[in-house]
DNA sequence: AAAATATTTAACCAAATGGTTAAATAACTC
DNA sequence: GAGTTATTTAACCATTTGGTTAAATATTTT
């Protein structure tokens, strides 16, 4: 949970997570992306793969990544419990 | 959203709120519940209240806190966004 | 109005965060 | 196997974060 949260708590990071949603990228793909260097995207990337909020697979010279949207099933629960939203 | 999430990135932070499920408390009541000075207690609450998360209403001597989860909805709503839970 | 209680604000500090550039790895291409 | 491309890791730096103690503010009590 903390490490989710963390992983969330960064804008790119969480745009990272959006571009993600219409599929896989390569790091390189989401560098551009972002007006920052491919180190530091790399380092947010390597923060929400710790979190386990994306996976990657190496093919090749690439990198490529993918949402992981198991782990947000606890984030949303904790959510709805704060709500107290039963039912 | 980034103060929402910046606020809830935080583990005391999101302790509190869980403790003001239950209902409404004093600054100092909740200051009881941790193992840290009240000035850092204050200073959470703070976040909490710029991410619009809780309210305080002075009674007398005391600051009330309590939950105000309308904003938890758009974190909700971005969160099922990305699973791509549409419906 | 002076003393006590509840809370915040100020000043400070160490550790964490998010960025940079340069060097290290890994895999392809010539 | 030497060079090129994709990515990560290392070393570094400025800013932010989360804590501390001490002082300020607000309210009640005596």
């Amino acid at each position: 949970m903390q490490n989710t949260m963390k992983a969330l708590s960064d804008p790119i990071r969480r745009e990272i997570l959006g571009l993600l949603k219409s599929g896989r990228l390569s790091a390189g793909e989401i560098t551009e992306k972002f007006p920052i260097s491919g180190a530091a995207i790399s380092k947010h990337l390597s923060v929400l793969k710790d979190a386990d909020l994306l996976r990657d697979t190496r093919e090749g010279k690439f990198i490529f990544y993918e949402l992981n949207t198991s782990v947000l099933e606890e984030v949303m629960l904790w959510l709805t419990g704060l709500k107290g939203d039963e039912k």
